[in-house]
DNA sequence: CTCATTTTTGGAACCGGTTCCTTTAAAGTC
DNA sequence: GACTTTAAAGGAACCGGTTCCAAAAATGAG
C-alpha cells in the first residue's frame, strides 16, 4: 500500500542506506540526489514514523497534561506551546487529566510508554505521587502555574497578584473585605495568592477581613457569594479566580445589588470574559499564553540536554477596571 | 535501559514469541503464565508502542484538527471526544490549525503520516482541497459542523435553529430587526443559520430587516453593532454566534443602552458565560459536547470498518432568557 | 600511470515487538 | 504401552526505517 523505503531504493537501483542517507542529508553524490528527488517525489514517499521511532527511541511530541480543556487558562497555555512547538517542528499531545489527581499520574506514565520527549504538566497540586511518576518517566518534566524543587517549573507570581490587589483595594478605601479562596492543597491558587493579599492587609489596622473558601466552579461561587453576603455585608469581595468573581458578580446581579456602587468584586485571571461583561472586572492579569510559549521554549532546550533555570516565574500585571468602587470620596 | 520482550524471554528462559503470546493472550500453560507474571511486573516491563505501530501499521490516536483551542464550542467538543475515546482505550491527538485553511490540510497529511486511525475535522469550509487530502490520506475522516457528501458528517440543525430564533422574536413582537450573521462561505453559521431564520421571517408582512456581517471575533461585532445602532436602530438584534451577541451587548452597554429594554439581543451556540452575564443571554443550545462524544463513538465504529450513517444531524435548543423584551404588552 | 586519500555506495545488523510455521511435550484413546 | 490428537513452546521472518562498517568508485598527489 505505502511506499516504503525498500520500493523507494529498488526504483533507483540504489541501496535503501543510500535512500535513508539521502533522506537525512548524509553524503550522496549529486546524481543519485536527483534521481532520488524526483522518485521520492512521483512515489509521494512519505517515512513511517514507527519506524523512526523506533530506532530513534524518542519522538518530537511534547505531552501537555491540562486539569481540563475547557477552561481560559489551559486553553491559552496550551495554545501557547502548540505555538512555540509547531515553529520548531515539534507536536503537543494533549492529555485531558479531567482534574483528578490519579489521571495526572496515569497520564504521566501513559505518555512515558508512548516515548513523548518530555511532559509539560499543569496540576493543581504536586504529590509525592507526581514526582516518582515523573521520575519513573525518565524524561523532561516541567510544572507550570506550580512550583516544586525537584521539577523544573514555571509559576505565576501569585504572593505578587495577592499583593497588587489587596494594596489597590485598601488604597480604594474598602475596609470591610470578604476574601473567597479555594483549598490550600492548591500552593499557588489557594496559598500564595492569599499569602500576598495578607501581607498587604498588614498595612491596614482599622480593616475587618473575612475568609471564605469555594471550589473552582461558578455554582459553588455562587453559593458562597450567598453566605458572605449574609453574613458579613462587606464593601467589596476579593475572589480567587475570575471564575469565582463571576459567579458572585451573578449573585449580585440576582440579589438587584449594583456593582460597584453596592459591592465591590474583583478577580484574578484576567480572562478574556472580564473585559466583556459589564461592569468590567478589575483583576490581575496573567500571561497564560505566554507561559505556554516559555513553556514550550524550555521544554525543547530540556529535551536537547540543554540547561534550563529551575524555577521561571512570571510577571502578573494589575487590571484596573470597573468594578471596585472608590470609597475615598463620599462626594455626590 | 528500558526492559524488552528479549530481556523478559531471557530471565524467563523461554522464547520470545512466547512471551508476546503471554501478552496477547494466547495459548500459554498455567505454570509459564505465573512465571511471566511474576518477571513482567518485577521488571517493570512496559511494552514499545513503536514497534507495536510498526507492524500493525496503526494506532490507537484518533487525530482531531480544531480551528482554535480556546473556543467553547471547540473545547465541549474536544473533551466530548476524549471522554469517549479514553473509555474506549483510544486517544485524541488535537491539532490546532489556529483558523486556516491550508493548516487543516496539512494536519490531514501530517496526521495520515503519524498513521492516526482516523481524523475528525472542525472546519469552517470544506473545499476541493479538504476532500482531496481525506481521500489521500486513506483513514476514515469525520466531519463535525459542517456537512459534505463525500464524507461523513456530523451538523447541528442549524437551519431549524434559525427557524427558532425567527418564529420566538416574532411572537415576543419585534418588527424592526438586525440579523448580524457572518461570511456565507461558512455553510453552516453563514448560511443555513441564516436560512432558518428567513423562513420564519417570511410568515410576516409588517417586519424589516436589516442584514449585516461580522466576523466571529468580539471586537468586530463590537463595531459592527456601532454600524447598526447608527443606520437602522432595530428593536432587537439577531447575533449568529454567542461571542457575537455578547460585542453586540458590550457595544450596548457602552452607549448606555439597556437591555433589553432598550435593545434585545441573541445569540447562537449556548456557551456556558451566556448564563453569566447579566441580563442572561437568550440563545439556542448546540449540543456540542454530546456530539464529540459521537463524533468520538462513530470514528471508533469507522476505523473497525463498521457502518456508519453519513449524515447525522444534531438537535438543537431554544433557551429563553432574559435578553429579548417582549413587547406585546405595552403595559406598566 | 600508480598509489594514497576521500567520497560514495552496498550489505548487514539492529530497534522491539508480532505472527506464522514447525517441533516438542503433554494428554487422551484403545 | 504404542499411537494419535491437542496444547505449548521455539525459531525465524517481518514491519520500515537507521547506522555501522567494509567495499567500490572517484579524486588528488607525485
Amino acid at each position: 500500500m505505502n511506499t516504503t523505503i525498500s520500493d523507494i531504493a529498488q526504483m533507483a537501483g540504489v541501496a535503501k542506506s543510500t535512500v535513508s542517507r539521502y533522506l537525512n542529508g548524509g553524503s550522496v553524490s549529486v546524481k543519485t540526489k536527483q534521481k532520488l528527488e524526483r522518485i521520492t517525489r512521483e512515489a509521494g514517499y512519505v517515512p513511517n514514523t514507527f519506524a523512526q521511532s523506533l530506532k530513534a527511541k524518542r519522538t518530537n511530541l511534547i505531552g501537555t497534561i491540562v486539569p481540563r480543556l475547557d477552561s481560559f487558562a489551559a486553553a491559552q497555555t496550551m495554545t501557547g506551546i502548540d505555538e512555540e512547538l509547531r515553529a520548531a517542528g515539534g507536536q503537543m499531545l494533549v492529555y485531558n487529566a479531567g482534574q483528578e489527581r490519579e489521571r495526572e499520574i496515569e497520564a504521566m506514565h501513559d505518555l512515558a510508554r508512548q516515548k513523548v520527549a518530555g511532559i509539560i504538566l499543569m496540576p493543581a497540586q504536586v504529590t509525592d505521587e507526581h514526582l516518582r511518576a515523573a521520575e519513573a518517566a525518565g524524561i523532561p518534566v516541567l510544572l507550570v502555574g506550580q512550583g516544586n524543587e525537584a521539577l523544573h517549573s514555571l509559576v505565576y507570581d501569585d504572593y505578587q497578584a495577592g499583593l497588587l490587589m489587596g494594596r489597590y483595594v485598601l488604597e480604594k478605601g474598602h475596609r470591610r473585605i470578604a476574601y473567597l479562596g479555594v483549598t490550600e492543597e492548591d500552593e499557588a491558587v489557594g496559598r500564595r495568592r492569599k499569602e500576598g493579599f495578607k501581607q498587604a492587609l498588614l498595612e491596614c489596622t482599622d480593616c475587618k477581613v473575612f475568609y471564605y473558601e469555594s471550589s473552582f466552579k461558578i455554582a459553588d461561587a455562587r453559593l458562597a457569594a450567598e453566605r458572605i453576603l449574609d453574613e458579613c455585608s462587606p464593601t467589596l469581595i476579593v475572589c480567587a479566580t475570575d471564575n469565582i468573581a463571576l459567579g458572585v458578580v451573578k449573585t449580585a446581579h440576582v440579589r438587584g445589588l449594583s456593582i460597584p456602587s453596592e459591592l465591590s468584586v474583583t478577580g484574578f485571571g484576567g480572562y478574556e470574559v472580564t473585559s466583556i461583561i459589564h461592569p468590567e472586572l478589575t483583576t490581575v492579569h496573567f500571561p497564560y499564553f505566554e507561559a505556554g510559549k516559555l513553556a514550550a521554549r524550555h521544554m525543547l532546550k530540556l529535551t536537547a540536554g540543554e540547561e534550563v533555570e529551575r524555577l521561571t516565574v512570571m510577571d502578573v500585571e494589575m487590571l484596573i477596571r470597573e468594578s471596585v468602587d472608590n470609597l475615598n470620596n463620599p462626594s455626590v
